[in-house]
DNA sequence: GCCAACGTTGGC
DNA sequence: GCCAACGTTGGC
């Protein structure tokens, strides 16, 4: 099992979009981004716990906890030739892009915000503070619990 | 396979 | 809205 660390803007699907999905699970789609992809394809396991981020929006922060209830298959848009996710290079025997089920665990009352993650020594190593802009991230069990902590 | 140009992400 | 960081594209 691993822990993860996943960016959404909330704009376009925040943890409470999550939360109010009727089936009780999101489709994490449109990852276009080849580090992340292999993150998602390959490592990304049913049960493993997300840290849900958001991102370019006004809190800034991890927002709360989601968890994964379907492991890496392809990306439905990318096949659909109306989706912003359209890839005209991909084809249903070589899919290029993939996604993963998700669903709602718990929003936390008070987001931590980015600035409390870089001020958390023990945190200086995240893959958030290092490689700001990858989507799909691994945690630490050590981060994950250190980030944990500082919600209560 | 290098690398310049270009596009995107994302914090501020 | 700016701009730094960095991923991707494409000419050679």
């Amino acid at each position: 099992m691993n822990y993860w660390l996943f960016k959404s803007e909330p704009d376009e699907y925040s943890i409470d979009d999550l939360a109010g999905e009727p089936t009780g699970q999101g489709r994490w789609d449109g990852i276009r981004n080849y580090q992340a992809r292999n993150l998602l394809r390959d490592q990304v396991q049913v049960d493993d716990p997300v840290f849900f981020y958001h991102s370019s929006c006004k809190q800034v922060g991890i927002a709360g906890i989601a968890q994964v209830t379907k492991a890496a298959y392809p990306d439905p848009a990318q096949y659909d030739p109306q989706s912003p996710y359209f890839d005209a290079k991909a084809n249903t025997e070589a899919p290029r892009w993939y996604c993963v089920d998700l669903r709602f665990v718990k929003k936390f009352e008070n987001p931590i915000s980015l600035a409390r993650l870089k001020a958390e020594p023990g945190l200086a190593a995240m893959v958030l503070l290092k490689q700001g802009r990858l989507s799909i991230q691994p945690v630490t069990d050590a981060q994950w619990n250190t980030i944990l902590a500082l919600t209560k």
